[in-house]
DNA sequence: CTGTATCCTTAGGGATACTG
DNA sequence: CAGTATCCCTAAGGATACAG
């Protein structure tokens, strides 16, 4: 493990949010999670940014410390795990989203779905409320 | 300089945001002139999280390559700098928002503003409205 | 398929001295 | 004060082999 991430530690909520999900990776695994219906090792793995393995499980055990992600048996077979977003990493709902209206405005090369883009900016609320429906985890 | 950035370059908004401003600073320097009306070298570099010299410097020039920030000189004193966000730097407020305001629910030890928190609830479109004003770059 | 373990490279960044 | 320039080190991350 690479465990480490030094918390900087001052009282700064800009700084906390950075020190728990700042680095290269979890965003985009919460991306995969959050937008893509993503939940398993091999599907984050799969991923356009092609993230290196031993990477991917750091992070996943990462995400899993800071109570953003859990991780469970999938009921439907045995031997291979689920990871789902808590109510806490949920709860990124509303910066991820604002990073794709942000990137959407000033990328010409942004590939976002219009569907998407358009519906931040005219049915923000609802747009939250679908996303985290869709994610929640009382599935099972 | 430490220049380099390489871009993951998938067409991805979460990707492309990560890669302008996700590194270890460049939103404390933004929280800096957002929120605390900071603008010149001095002031990022007196800021709690103790930013090394060289790395101000750098993440600077970047931020200015990028577009988010301008840097000009300060008409009081000639041989000083001020640098002021741009519209496009600007437009990160929802963003810087967000962070805050999920840190401030799941960090006890976080020490934002509660006005500022409770009105990111209560009032976010007048508070993003007021932070974006106070930012204005037509003094001068 | 779901990871671990190892090895190695490199970029990010800290300390500090120095310049206009 | 407002930066540059060096030196150096560590942690993040890539490649790849291997295990349950």
């Amino acid at each position: 493990m690479t465990r480490s991430k030094s918390k900087r530690q001052t009282g700064c909520p800009i700084a906390f949010a950075l020190d728990t999900f700042g680095d290269k990776w979890s965003l985009i695994i919460i991306r995969d999670m959050l937008m893509r219906g993503k939940e398993t090792y091999g599907e984050f793995l799969a991923a356009d940014e092609k993230i290196a393995t031993n990477i991917l499980a750091d992070r996943l055990q990462h995400l899993q410390d800071e109570g953003l992600i859990e991780k469970k048996r999938d009921p439907q077979n045995r031997r291979r795990y689920l990871y789902r977003l808590t109510p806490k990493g949920l709860d990124l709902t509303p910066i991820v989203l604002e990073m794709v209206r942000w990137s959407a405005a000033y990328d010409p090369n942004t590939k976002a779905s219009p569907a998407v883009v358009t519906r931040i900016q005219s049915d923000r609320e609802g747009l939250l409320k679908d996303l985290i429906q869709k994610n929640k985890p009382e599935r099972d």
